[in-house]
DNA sequence: CATTGTTCATACCGAATGGTATAAACAATG
DNA sequence: CATTGTTTATACCATTCGGTATGAACAATG
């Protein structure tokens, strides 16, 4: 066997989910795929098949790296409000470095959900789904250790952080400034520990 | 003068609206509109110029129509957090009778705000701004009358509140179900009534 | 009835769309 | 060195894109 492959598919991967995270599926083109990833037209084929094949691993891929992988280690902290606390600020410092408010790109998925195939639309609610699973075990822990009154609903808590996580996420992408992300930032921490 | 014109113009740009509403601006072809508006193609670019000038009046006047009607309407009530309850209740009630998941128009176009000229981004922010607003007055209105505690810090309680109303029509459009949606709502609503 | 401006269907424009085909250049193995 | 599979560049495909042009049908005024 000759010469497996030059060009590293992840590394590629990455730089086409970059052009569909800030445009979305529709607006973007396999001319500015190929621009972005810098390899040539039958390469990329070759390599992935078609457009929509490219942005399902792009999609997954983004979910494994930044999503899940964040979360992940989230769950194992020790305080579990420090660690709804790390969650927003992570995403306002992210924002607060990204001057092309490219926000989520999950999140930006979900909002074009009523036009994407099921696959998609499936893996995004089990992507949501895992945040709102964080925020609701990050709950029940600290109501174990007293930090969290015991009347906090869980289950209906988590998906109203969940509100906001996204809320925060999308106005993040131009609508509001770094302020109005740490008044939700607050919001969410004041709705867990009170009553 | 002859004849000034045939078809409603306004009810033509409503049907414009749900195109555009559904899928983007980008991914709405000129066909799409044709088809939807149901007039030919030269009274079309006779009447509104340009597909990007149908763009802005079809979110303007969904803006007025929708959005700002609406917000007016609640802004008059006596009872400032039964209005705030109100408007989560209107937008629930809307995903509950939309099986197609539509969501917001304005929200929407907020999550492509990267990719839109300065013009729709000035009227998007002025829209959220808006609401933004809302919640405020409603939540001074409300200390004054003695319903909500004065400690409630008013401006970043109110952002956090719009973080809540985007998430909640974000996902409405097909990650989460009615339950979750109510969840929010008292969310939104404990906010409010706690320090 | 003539004028006026709108409607419609249709044809057209150049450019861009997603995807395929080709063939030479290339790098690693046997 | 021959083989093998990839990389590149380029040309090509039919279709669709947003937008324009045409001319006849049409409806209301003078």
């Amino acid at each position: 066997m000759p010469w497996e492959k030059t060009f590293d598919i992840d590394k590629a991967t990455d730089k086409a989910t970059e052009v569909f995270w800030k445009k979305g599926y529709e607006a973007t083109s396999m001319a500015d795929l190929i621009d972005a990833m810098q390899i040539n037209k039958g390469s990329l084929y070759n390599a992935f098949g078609s457009k929509k094949a490219l942005f399902d691993r792009a999609l997954a891929r983004y979910d494994q790296q930044n999503r899940a992988a964040k979360i992940a280690m989230l769950r194992q902290w020790d305080d579990p409000v420090a660690a709804i606390r790390a969650l927003f600020d992570g995403l306002i410092d992210e924002a607060r470095g990204d001057p092309r408010n490219m926000g989520c790109f999950i999140i930006n998925t979900a909002q074009d959900l009523p036009n994407q195939p099921p696959e998609v639309a499936e893996t995004v609610r089990q992507s949501l789904g895992d945040i709102e699973s964080f925020f609701h075990e990050m709950i029940e822990k600290g109501q174990a250790k007293g930090q969290i009154p015991a009347t906090v609903e869980a289950r209906t808590t988590a998906q109203a952080l969940l509100s906001m996580l996204v809320g925060l996420r999308l106005l993040a992408r131009g609508a509001a400034g770094i302020p109005a992300l740490e008044a939700i930032r607050d919001g969410a921490l004041r709705l867990v520990e009170n009553a």
